[in-house]
RNA sequence: AGCCGGGCUUAU
């Protein structure tokens, strides 16, 4: 059974179900009875594919098979109905799951938590929060993760600060996508130096970025024309080993030719190489278009020489 | 063996 159900959930996982499906017949005429977690990984599947009706029908059918949903089943389900903004059902469920005696988890208020802020019922999820507290159950990292990136979403930017210095006091160490979720939110308001104040912040505090926040930031500066901030920050991801994305890449390539600095633009794409990231068609078109643009068709021809030798263009 | 959180809306 636990092979099975191995197998089964990592089918459903990926998003696999008929493969799944295959897997569960195949264990029935075996002979091996599906196990609670058979169930649940099946339910999360339908879940992450979007049949969420389907996956209310297996919690039931579970249940008549004699298997009693448990309090991982029902937040699994909860949480598809909130990723589709059916969070009040979702509660419902969660109201049922407690009234058989299953003792919640964080992790179902989590959903809730996230579902709210999704269908912009921040009040609500406020006093979820404030509900929550006087219960047997505490919030994780994860929680405030969903908290800060759904103030930040409804740009209650103050709150989402305020609500990071209560996590910080209470001695939580801020994650990567923490972290990346409130920084997000000042690149939003398109507040580039408040966004790189808090980065600075972050990062005196010993914590190290990874490249999604350093990509956010980096794309806020280059959005307000800051092209010294963006490359000042770009060399130093290079340096941490935070290996830029050829996309990044790409969209500081544009801004240098941009700018008329076609020159540095053509020394990004040398070093974007000697770093290990191998250009692809955009980056040779955006040089390109530039060169052409100057009159440059010689180096234009070279580019694209070097280009066909690295396999590029080859049609 | 099973559940929850972050960036990319126009880089060519």
């Amino acid at each position: 059974v636990v092979t099975y159900t191995a197998l089964i959930s990592g089918f459903c996982k990926r998003g696999k179900m008929t493969q799944a499906f295959e897997i569960l017949e195949k264990m029935q005429r075996h002979g091996c009875n599906p196990s609670v977690m058979t169930y649940t990984s099946i339910i999360n599947g339908l879940c992450l594919v979007g049949k969420v009706e389907q996956a209310l029908g297996w919690l039931k059918k579970m249940h008549d098979k004699g298997c009693s949903p448990d309090i991982y089943s029902f937040s699994v389900v909860m949480d598809g109905l909130c990723k589709v903004g059916r969070t009040d059902e979702a509660n419902e469920l969660l109201t049922e799951a407690l009234g058989r005696g299953l003792r919640p988890t964080i992790v179902s208020y989590n959903s809730l938590f996230y579902g709210y802020f999704k269908e912009g019922r921040t009040k609500k999820a406020l006093s979820l929060l404030d509900e929550i507290s006087h219960k047997d159950v505490e919030p994780t990292i994860i929680t405030y993760t969903i908290l800060v990136h759904g103030l930040v979403k409804w740009r209650r930017i103050q709150e989402a600060l305020r609500l990071h210095d209560e996590i910080t006091d209470k001695g939580y160490v801020l994650d990567h996508p923490t972290m990346s979720a409130l920084v997000h939110g000042l690149c939003r308001k398109g507040n580039s130096k408040d966004a790189s104040r808090l980065f600075r912040k972050i990062q005196d505090m010993d914590q190290v970025h990874d490249h999604h926040t350093y990509y956010m930031v980096i794309r806020a500066h280059l959005l307000a024309g800051e092209m010294q901030e963006a490359l000042t920050l770009f060399t130093e991801m290079v340096r941490n080993n935070c290996n830029p994305k050829t996309r990044i890449y790409n969209e500081v390539i544009y801004k240098l030719c941009v700018n008329g600095r076609i020159e540095n633009a053509i020394n990004m794409l040398n070093f974007m190489m000697e770093n290990g990231r191998k250009p692809n068609v955009t980056s040779y078109n955006i040089l390109l278009e530039q060169l052409y643009k100057e009159g440059r068709m010689d180096t234009a021809r070279q580019l694209c020489a070097a280009a066909m030798k690295r396999g590029l263009f080859s049609d």
